[in-house]
DNA sequence: GCGACAG
DNA sequence: ATCTTGTCGC
């Protein structure tokens, strides 16, 4: 949907370079989480020219997801690729196992991908997560590209005041370290929460999230990307 | 033991 | 996340 010949998939351009089970039952994916958070490494992320978001929207019931990834250029935000995928959701909801939920469809549709983001946003954590590897850490790990988290609410807490101004933040902790932060990205608004997922760090996390949101609360990529799902899901009911 | 808990 | 009705505000 969306590339050019309208036909291509598993391009390539975006590999899964580690097997990964999705049905690993939750006492052993908690254990493969904090052994696997010893892989994600924090660093500057280089100028990005390409962010792509991803998002999945659930039938009535869940029992089926529909994810949908939009590529964007930086900094204008010009749509370049879109992809959708549909997949049944076999794996209940945990908080702290987002990915198991939402793994299998969201890997198929980054496989779909044709251009290749320098960095990925996801709606959820990255390593603001009890065991460092939320579903931003897991798919930057398992394909090894830049990746961050940005959830509307909060999976851990956070620490202090925030300013009303966009771009103010107050930082989220575990153990006396700053894995991310709430931040601001409209005055008014509730803030979102960020963290670095893979190959990135908090300070080009926050720069990146702010790039990318415009007049609205949510990053645009994410944004563009739940409403996608959205309509998809609507589009296959009637 | 009790409460909290991304989507 | 999804399910719902109404309400506030530009």
């Amino acid at each position: 949907m969306n590339s050019p010949a309208g036909n291509e998939v598993n391009s390539g351009i975006l590999r899964q370079v580690m097997p990964f089970d999705w049905s690993t039952p939750p006492g052993k994916a908690v254990l493969w989480q904090r052994d696997m958070s010893r892989r994600v490494i924090l660093c500057p992320l280089p100028e990005p020219q390409v962010v792509a978001g991803i998002d999945v929207a659930y039938s009535a019931g869940g029992t089926n997801g529909y994810a949908a990834a939009v590529v964007m250029t930086l900094p204008k935000l010009k749509i370049v690729e879109t992809q959708s995928e549909k997949f049944e959701i076999r794996y209940p909801y945990r908080p702290g196992l987002l990915a198991m939920r939402e793994g299998p469809v969201t890997a198929a549709v980054l496989k779909k991908l044709t251009r290749r983001p320098d960095v990925i946003i996801f709606d959820g954590a990255g390593i603001a997560h009890p065991r460092r590897f939320g579903i931003a850490s897991h798919f930057g790990v398992l394909f090894d590209i830049p990746t961050i988290g940005c959830a509307k609410t909060a999976l851990l807490s956070v620490v202090g005041e925030l300013g009303p101004k966009r771009g103010d933040f107050a930082p989220i902790l575990l153990e006396a370290e700053v894995l991310g932060a709430a931040l601001c990205t409209r005055p008014g608004v509730q803030p979102v929460h960020v963290s670095p997922g893979h190959r990135v760090d908090l300070a080009c996390t926050i720069d990146l999230v702010l790039a990318t949101t415009t007049k609205y609360r949510l990053p645009e990529p994410i944004r563009q990307a739940h409403r996608l799902a959205n309509s998809l899901r609507a589009k296959d009911r009637q």
